[in-house]
DNA sequence: TTGTAAGCGTTATCAG
DNA sequence: CTGATAACGCTTACAA
């Protein structure tokens, strides 16, 4: 491995030239920065990250807490990350929890010394001990969790306002019986798009219903058998609104088994509208969540909390979701995709 | 920020006992271990990974580069290769390529001194470059790129075999006008599926015709666009195999656009069996491919020779696909969905 | 069983 | 503009 003393050797200078030359942090002459650069190039020198880090202790590296990493949601959010944190020169320290309670601590501490600072994506609602595991006054920016943490600089979708926007469509085409997949346990996307859906029943003026509310955890799987369970109620909804598009995909198919056509029979509509929606028959009704822009604005505030670690900004912010119609709820009028700007 | 120093003080203890007590790498006694771990845990001390990686030349990490972050392909990957470093106790770093050329090389040299080894995924035909940015004797394991790099240890899908038993069995069906929807340019993937194409085409008697070759992408949209093209030949195919399934769920929409039934009037196949594909209708049959089984075998791979740097083992590995019949293809008897192990 | 001290490859400080 | 040299936090001979 070829160092840095390496270098300054080769081109007869010393190591702080060689530094210099590398990080612009004093004036160099033209021909000796030259001189090193090659030299440099010829011997296929690179500095090294750790060495770099320990005296300066910046890694230049951000840490990216997951629950999991199954589907096109977290390719999404990791992509959005990624995309912000290259075009500032960081890297991307990954990690996924797999619903080990302990974990977050456990990935927490093994990441000390090895990230500038946290994007921790936990939805899980009794996860409240993360903040615990911190550092206080580390940065971190949480993504989609409960508002408990005050403590934390925190970016969440509006997922009551998505959900409520939804019934209120659907209501608005004339449904009276509409019902719920809905998500994971003890998830907050799960409990928040819950909390809409009721309170866009209330809205509508339509009664909540227990035998409308069955559970999901967001697979396709649990989609389908959540949609059978309801078509076979003796009074089955007519409309099905999932927590989300997987869900929602599942349920497409359990209509076709149970011999009902969307959307003439049932509609149904998703949540998060995942690439995939647009394409399957009918085309998914959904509430579009720009996911990749959640995992870059995540991005985007932690490094502003690097740069300035003064003044740091916690407030909760949150994404605006738009509806998206397509065939599957049946509009009456046959409406045009809606654009996503 | 507490250091090993200031556990080493308040135990009463010297650095090098702190040491040992993390590293077991030599005994301490039971009271000064118990002693230095309770203060340890009391302070909230855990070890500079950046210090102990810079005297130890281990940074407990692997680099992963990938072309790109989008769609579940990758987060299938990503997954795999996280799970099996994480149960060696491995970090990831993870970073995309997003097209640029000579991006490869910088994302190498600016991983230097922050990973153990490398999985790089470079189905670039022309990325060939790839070695030459890496210090020679640096491990690493390529996935799914094309075999010129005969100096890398790699691992490969095997795609060509795949293609070509999908067309056998289309040509088993009674197809005799199969066409292909190819993927992306100058992609070694899509380059093989094409050649298992061509060569089940031949070996099902079946003329290649230029007409029946068209080019795609691999995102739904050119999949779409491409089954469109070809649905409206003088002459149509009776069967389009897609390169991938977002493709392939592009035809099937495609095939909704033009008013032609799958199977009926069609049959579309994919490759690649992401979960989406047994949810869409109809469901699509395709070349399964246990995505996630590549990444943590090629992490595995990447273990190895970490552990034992002596014996290299540079061979190219291949991961067998399997056909999944679904109602996309129209087989004449309603095959039940075949069970993935 | 424990302590002392020499690095690991950089950058930062201070002289020149 | 450039060069010595002291950190950074840790592991690891070598001594005790």
């Amino acid at each position: 491995m070829v160092t840095i003393k390496d270098v300054a050797r080769a081109a007869g200078v010393s190591v702080a030239t060689v530094s210099r030359v590398y990080n612009s942090s004093a004036p160099v002459r033209q021909d000796t920065r030259d001189r090193v650069r090659a030299v440099a190039e010829q011997l296929g020198y690179s500095p090294h990250g750790a060495a770099r880090s320990l005296i300066t202790s910046r890694t230049h590296t951000l840490g990216v807490l997951l629950p999991d990493l199954y589907g096109e949601f977290f390719s999404e959010v990791i992509r959005g990350v990624d995309g912000a944190a290259q075009r500032a020169g960081y890297h991307l320290l990954v990690s996924s929890l797999r619903g080990e309670s302990h974990g977050l601590e456990a990935a927490l501490r093994s990441m000390r010394g090895r990230v500038d600072g946290l994007i921790v994506m936990s939805p899980d609602l009794d996860a409240g001990a993360a903040g615990r595991s911190l550092p206080s006054g580390f940065p971190v920016v949480l993504l989609n969790g409960p508002p408990s943490d005050a403590a934390y600089a925190s970016l969440v979708v509006a997922n009551a306002e998505g959900a409520q926007a939804m019934v209120a469509h659907l209501a608005g085409l004339g449904h009276r019986r509409i019902a719920l997949v809905g998500g994971a346990a003890r998830n907050y996307d799960a409990e928040e798009r819950r909390r809409g859906y009721r309170q866009g029943l209330g809205e509508a003026g339509l009664p909540w219903r227990p035998d409308y509310e069955v559970a999901g955890d967001f697979s396709e799987e649990s989609g389908h058998a959540a949609a059978l369970r309801l078509l076979s109620l003796p009074e089955p909804p007519t409309a099905i609104f999932a927590a989300n598009d997987c869900m929602a995909i599942g349920a497409l198919s359990a209509c076709r088994d149970h011999g009902r056509k969307v959307p003439d029979d049932v509609a149904v509509a998703g949540f998060d509208d995942i690439p995939m929606a647009r394409y399957v028959d009918p085309a998914l009704t959904s509430v579009h969540v720009d996911i990749s822009a959640l995992g870059a604005r995540a991005t985007e505030r932690l490094l502003d909390a690097l740069r300035a670690p003064a003044n740091r900004d916690l407030r909760r912010e949150t994404l605006a979701t738009t509806l998206v119609v397509r065939r599957s709820c049946g509009a009456l009028t046959p409406t045009p995709m809606r654009e996503i700007p």
